[in-house]
DNA sequence: CCTTCCCTAACGATCGATCGATCGTGTCAT
DNA sequence: ATGACACGATCGATCGATCGTTAGGGAAGG
């Protein structure tokens, strides 16, 4: 009954978080075990009974630690979020071409060094109820337009030339998502590398003078 | 109790299926229902009694023109992939670079057309059971067989350039799957115009010598 | 004593699926 | 033309299983 791994949401199977999210005890160790529950199944396709079970514990010691199943997912993406906006935020650089790289790079590491986390913080956010589900669209508004300022500003500058900023946004946005889905254990390639070729690739897309 | 666009898994409403693949009657109006709530939903979030109330027939109904809820899904995860390989297998091309642009164009533009259909076949496979889902595996790996083999010749004829063929095969497959998620109606492109950029994006990623 | 952590047991609701009955419709032989 | 019959579509009712959640108590450490 073993899923093939081509049919898995994702290729990897190490369960990663950011240092120093993880409550200790119990309560980190639910939440260890429902990232992978939830980016292997998703949040309706894991019950409370399985991820009790994978934590050693019975299902009604879950709300000792969470007020609902809501709870485990909505912590999950808040942290997921919260890492991928810090990241973006902590990314230098001095000129557009600089800060597109430095931005696509932490981009592109976030998801590949924590593909589960990524996986359930962008797939499963419909399954919040509307409250919970606020302030993490506001995170995700501010991302997108710090790329889109980065892009815009290269143009002014002359230093980029793209024949549609959004559509260009789309892109590096959208192949770096992509990324927490086929990077796994077995890829050649350390998530920096992958971060590295990305976001000269990135570069291209913009146009950008001397991509190298 | 709306949920709000930004929170949804596709941005897109409207339910589109490629033309000749649905059955008349309740048949077809069941997978129409189906794909819309899956999309919405996720396979385990929408249950046989949703799907009844949306065709507006009873849920014991429906299993007089299926066996199980899985085949359901089935049926749409099949037509959405053999509308996709279709695509790619009748996309021409006479040297690499017109082959790529073809083969990119069709990959986004089967993601701008039909985003709900896209979105369940890549996203809710993994509800399938590995015997159902292994026809579909076996399309999905000629995709990719497909697609790299135009960069390699590319490369060999010395019209392509970049650092990692691999790595350049997802970045143009990632961000063409990622179309399914924001493309929709308040889009102000159509999906040739999406496609077209995408393949001049895709033309920069592989370093195409004079891309326009 | 209180607090923390986990347990057993069970709640009502909903899940996917099955049952037999009914209804309309088309196909026969008479 | 007409009655007998078969068939697919749909129904109400219900199955056992599982869902998320709650109540209440036991054991250990301060």
């Amino acid at each position: 009954m073993t899923i093939p791994t081509e049919q898995r949401r994702i290729a990897a199977d190490e369960v990663r978080l950011p240092p120093g999210v993880l409550p200790e005890g119990t309560k980190g160790r639910i939440l260890r075990e429902a990232l992978r529950l939830f980016a292997e199944r998703g949040f309706h396709g894991a019950s409370i009974r399985d991820l009790a079970e994978a934590c050693g514990i019975r299902s009604a010691t879950l709300y000792a630690h969470y007020p609902a199943k809501e709870h485990v997912l909505a912590e999950l993406i808040r942290i997921g979020h919260e890492d991928h906006h810090g990241r973006l935020l902590r990314a230098g650089g001095t000129d557009p071409v600089s800060r597109l790289r430095a931005v696509v790079r932490e981009h592109v590491l976030a998801h590949a060094e924590y593909p589960l986390l990524a996986t359930v913080a962008n797939n499963e956010l419909h399954a919040l109820s509307p409250e919970m589900a606020a302030p993490v669209l506001s995170i995700r508004a501010g991302g997108r337009r710090l790329l889109i300022d980065i892009l815009n500003e290269g143009l002014a500058q002359g230093l980029f030339d793209m024949p549609d900023t959004f559509l260009a946004m789309t892109a590096i946005s959208g192949m770096g998502m992509r990324v927490a889905g086929w990077y796994g254990t077995g890829v050649p390639y350390t998530p920096e590398e992958v971060a590295d070729a990305y976001a000269d690739l990135a570069l291209r897309i913009a146009g950008a003078t001397i991509p190298r």
